[in-house]
DNA sequence: TATGAATGAGATTTCATTCAT
DNA sequence: AATGAATGAAATCTCATTCAT
């Protein structure tokens, strides 16, 4: 976590530091990252970035931990009600058209987390969660087991594959989008392009629902 | 490309030199791939490295596309035949065993490739690309559309995004059975094993032909 | 010395920081230790350090000086009486019991006296030591004058060599006996380990006097 | 230890690098030598330093165990003979002062051996310790073990605690004549200063010897 | 063609001290 | 009198690339 200096600098330039950080980790893996790079950007002094953070580390498991996912999840939180009464496609729909929304809204922040996702150092990786207080884990294992329970999906299936399937669709599918609306380089989503995502989103769902084999 | 200078090496010199070099890309995503570690470990001269390859990313292009894309592409050529006899689904079924095959044979080529499918450096992707003879490219894009024409896959599915689906599905069931089998630390594939990977393709081109609703 | 507003500073707070202070240097050489680390450890604001002592160096020459050297020269005049009736090798006896006791009582203190005079900065040492008011310097020089003009001690000692031997005596039987004791870890002197640390007193002084040749 | 690169330099420039390096933790305990000022002093790019050494403490092993303790390892052999007809004070006389002989006219090395055996980080030193040769390792242990087992030394006497006054007594003896006759700063000795030192010594191993009792 | 020493920018991190509030 | 954010030099170490031999 930031330190307590952090928190207590104006919200300018506190702001300042957490969008060129958001930048420099959208862009760069982290090991790629550089804190010189940040400070420059950011216009504050070495010694300060290590008044604010331990490491650069600590930075980087905030924004992952307390910018990214805690945003997702307050977006999520706020977007998705009686999801009770949603059969699991219904809820699958619904979860990836909001976290789309969510990606294509804020492409930097989702750029962290697929990065993240994809890192190479395993350990690192598995550190980090650890250490995290990781609310989303295993989102999607739960989402089906509640899916097979409630006799929505096919038995037998893998789950362990399915979830990771579905983690992959969810990754795939915003890089797709982001390439495919050319919404990299900061672009708003306009309504046209609103509607032609909703519709990509059916039609991933529905291959998810009922393969690809015409019959 | 390596430099004449390169292929008139006696061929160990020259083996040594690759596996090396594999070994280290297959361990580290290009960034963090060292030359001074694969000079030291080859133990071959700095100056000599620099006599074969005109820097790092030389020696990466022409491991991806002259060494990984062409030994897997070999491989795939030599173990499928009589493809036109096959329909779509029995076809993927085919190249999906296949790849895995290649890729649990081959583990290092094939944690090269997954790597350099994830790298974050977008534009450094696609100068590589760009600059590769890519035979590969688009290979499942080619696949559908034939699938489409023989009227085995429903007309109405957006080709480019099941394109990208079918590529995710590849990258991530590889990661999926290398964790599975513990197929990291280059535990060949016993016929036991095979067989249950072989199964777990199976479950996956289901999903994929039928999706996961139970009805 | 530290500023009026150090001695302004209500008591609880001002033992705080020497307490803090002394477990620094108790810790690490000069060099090693941390301003930032007192104040952290103290509970103080950076600013209000620099309102009580000038700089870090200030503060070390107060806790040598004013309180290390202060304290144990009270230890030593409360503990030792009569002097002018013991003969030179009883008073050493007694010095070295005493300090011993001190330094056993008070390792902290001691740790700090024992990293002093083994800086490496002579330059730096030097200036505190004329700095300072320096009660103690030439302790043991004057005790051996003593000694020689009341011909318990051989008069053709080199009386300067001697005076560095005992204090390195003094220092290295510190170790040897926090070592031996394990009195390094706070361990309070129980009465069993101070009889045994009076016997080895006994055979170090029995050495200075007797030497240790075999007649 | 240095790479084989060090010791590819010509001799010149390597001398010049161990010179520097030998003046800086002459002068500085380990953790305030600075390796950039050795790279300045030593007229060489920081880069090449570390194709030279591992780091910083590889370069302070190689000076302690590679350059001081072997020179003075070999200045004993060549100056010590006919050891076995000695007895142990005639042995020990011998032995301090061709060590001290060695001190005054390596003053530097002898300084780096001294502030390496005051040095308080002990889990440091000790892995040094551990991974060196070490030949010289409780050197005066083994010596005193000897003396008692042919009849020199009192039996009763504590050999622990000797071997360490021993050391001492060395060590302090080092810095008082170097500071008497000060030969800090590089002053060669003289005969005449060599002659007293020799005085010295035997007035010292008379104390050790016989004691400082007036009978 | 082979060699391997030289390079220097740039990486992360620490720390005593200052100064505006 | 107290605060605590700002500072920047200096620390150790890495690495792709060059170039003289």
């Amino acid at each position: 976590m930031p330190t307590k200096t952090f928190f207590n600098l104006d919200s300018e330039k506190r702001n300042k530091i957490i969008d060129v950080a958001i930048n420099e980790f959208a862009n760069c893996y982290y090991h790629q990252a550089s804190v010189n790079h940040i400070v420059e950007q950011a216009n504050i002094a070495k010694g300060s970035f290590y008044q604010y953070f331990a490491n650069k580390r600590d930075l980087y498991k905030y924004l992952l931990f307390g910018v990214v996912e805690s945003k997702k999840l307050d977006y999520l939180k706020q977007q998705i009600y009686e999801t009770d009464n949603l059969d699991f496609f219904r809820l699958l729909h619904r979860l990836y058209s909001v976290a789309l929304k969510f990606g294509t809204e804020n492409p930097k922040l989702q750029a962290i987390e697929n990065k993240f996702l994809k890192l190479g150092d395993h350990d690192f990786k598995e550190e980090l969660l650890a250490e995290a207080s990781n609310k989303s884990k295993d989102f999607f294992k739960q989402l089906l087991v509640k899916g097979v329970a409630e006799g929505q999906i096919k038995e037998k299936l893998d789950l362990d594959m399915l979830s990771l399937i579905l983690t992959q669709f969810n990754l795939s599918s915003f890089e797709y989008y982001l390439k495919r609306f050319n919404l990299d380089k900061e672009n708003k989503l306009d309504s046209c392009n609103r509607d032609k995502i909703m519709e990509l989103i059916s039609k991933l769902i529905y291959i998810i629902e009922n393969g690809i084999e015409y019959n």
